[in-house]
DNA sequence: TAATCAACCAAGCAAGCGCTTGGTTGATTA
DNA sequence: TAATCAACCAAGCGCTTGCTTGGTTGATTA
């Protein structure tokens, strides 16, 4: 899980690391992790094979169970990783913002910003991949998930009660995350549209003029 | 091609089984092709297997290969078949429709309909399994994938022409189509939120008030 | 200097995979 | 009545899969 963002972020993903909640991209899980979450998402999780992961870090396939139990703990480790990242950058991001449109592109913004940056990889399959997932660790995950989306409600029900947003908080939050996730398969940074574009023209959508 | 008169869908639907377009739904081949839908879409390419797929439609998974040559086959037939009748269906909607902002809708209308109905695994598989499917195979359906997202890119470039869409025509069709097949993971008809609810919620984002 | 340990290798096993082959069945046609 | 044919079965083949086992290595520590 590289950075490559500017500002706190950086510093975040680093205490996080020394905190023990996400391994460090330099270790050789962290590199297994990464490695994992490219490969997930480009093949998915059924059509990744642990010899796939091997080869993609130069060592034999066997030795992927000397860090994991089995392939189920990889996806979980991506994914446990991911939503952590992304809940504790949510939090640290949305204290910056006071006034509701500032908050709503806040929303927007991070969300973007982390599925075409250095984590997105592992994003995408958090989304993408959630069913390949056994049900047992979808259960340690959830409430996490769910810690993140009640930002995202909150917000947007703040937003809807200022008379910013036009439809109901619980549609608009689905609507945008699918409109948001779907950009990994066709933006790429870089091109004619900036990335504050994307941001402007996604918030554009949410709010009123 | 098409005789005329734009019926309803079903009567399309009939038109294209008869000449041979999409497979009869109750014939073997049909009834494979309807559970590959289903089970690709629940399970992934990748994740289902050809056994998965016999016992689901009752046979044994050798009997899959006196419909398909392998099981690449299968896809590529839920594919075309779920590509052919989206553009035939999609084409005769937007017949209906004269003035921008009733096109507008009639987009997001159909493909809403679209996700949600009968062909609605076949539709998510096109969209979620592309991955999965052969470069080969890929090539054959791509044409008319094009064709369709052109109906889109047309009918959106007109609405902007006339003021009534505010950002670019290309984003805020990738925008929606991300948002719109996202909503088969969550959205279920029945509940407090009918489909022209969210049909119409749908088009809130897309134009001006 | 000896002991320890994380990281990895070498070899392979049991189960499951896509797919093949030769044959059976029962309805339709000549 | 005989011939034909789509649809399917029964059995299994060769390969890949996730994973296990026992051993090696080279850096770190006592």
């Amino acid at each position: 899980m590289n950075t490559g963002e500017p500002g706190s972020f950086g510093q975040l993903l680093r205490d996080m690391i020394a905190s023990g909640q996400i391994s460090d991209p330099a270790s050789p899980k962290g590199r297994l992790l990464a490695a994992a979450a490219k490969l997930f998402r480009e093949k998915g999780y059924s059509g990744t094979t642990v010899r796939d992961l091997a080869a993609d870090v130069g060592i034999l396939s066997g030795s992927i169970f000397h860090h994991f139990k089995n392939k189920d703990e990889i996806l979980f480790g991506v994914m446990k990783e991911v939503v952590s990242a992304m809940n504790a950058s949510l939090v640290a991001r949305l204290a910056l913002e006071s006034e509701s449109r500032g908050r709503v592109k806040a929303l927007i913004e991070h969300e973007l910003t982390f599925i075409h940056g250095g984590p997105g990889n592992a994003m995408s399959v958090l989304v993408y991949e959630w069913r390949a997932l056994s049900e047992a660790r979808q259960e340690q995950i959830l409430e996490q998930r769910e810690a993140y989306e009640r930002l995202w409600q909150g917000t947007l029900e703040e937003a809807h009660t200022a008379g910013l947003i036009r439809i109901e908080p619980d549609v608009l939050r689905q609507l945008l995350h699918g409109a948001i996730a779907w950009s990994a398969n066709w933006y790429k940074p870089g091109g004619d549209l900036s990335m504050d574009d994307l941001v402007e023209r996604t918030l554009t959508l949410a709010v009123q003029e």
